[in-house]
DNA sequence: CAGTATTTATCGGATGCCCAATATATCTTG
DNA sequence: CAAGATATATTGGGCATCCGATAAATACTG
């Protein structure tokens, strides 16, 4: 099962501007498994250029965040989420 | 927003034996969009090569199934899924 | 300062998902 | 039976996602 690495990290920095290796831990934490910097990287990269998050270096580590139509993205991206799989979530939760 | 297709057809299969056209609109309903063919049935060859779903074929009709490793294997994913994307349900849920 | 650890980042390659276009077989209808 | 509708299926191409390997910059430690 592939795929909502973007999704699940614009979700993640809706709660608070990470840098790379706290995304990376919070990812494990959810999924089980930490994704390899060359997965990571470029979508991080790629949210920028999407200008869906930004980002500032300090020092050794970079902050990224959520812009302003980052949010709205995502907004519109948990409403699809929850309106394709909720209900394979629900019938596993009453089990 | 792409991925988890198979993983949605396995769910779909677990309901119920169907042709590929009862896939296709089921998805529909719920993503929003059908599958094209070119996209459909490359999965549910995928499938039935990786031995999680039998076909049948009824004069114009082919019925897909879930095997028994289907079941397993879809638990399994349901479990991975629940836990790694729960908690984004769960917010949207208390809004 | 030298060596190590941490963090960020890129590269090449594999795979999954997806579509448009096309083809084939079967059923239905006039 | 001929024409159209329905259902299945393949092909070729594009993009997103993901990993392993590698590199480089920064911070820490002895």
């Amino acid at each position: 099962m592939r795929g909502m690495l973007s999704f699940y990290i614009l979700w993640l920095l809706s709660k608070r501007p990470m840098n790379g290796q706290e995304i990376s831990e919070e990812l494990g934490k959810r999924r089980g498994t930490k994704p390899t910097p060359g997965t990571l990287y470029p979508a991080l990269k790629e949210l920028r250029a999407k200008e869906l998050a930004n980002m500032e270096r300090e020092g050794r580590t970079t902050i990224y965040k959520l812009s302003e139509k980052g949010e709205k993205e995502l907004e519109k991206a948990c409403r699809y989420f929850c309106s394709a799989f909720g209900e394979i979530f629900q019938e596993y939760k009453n089990q």
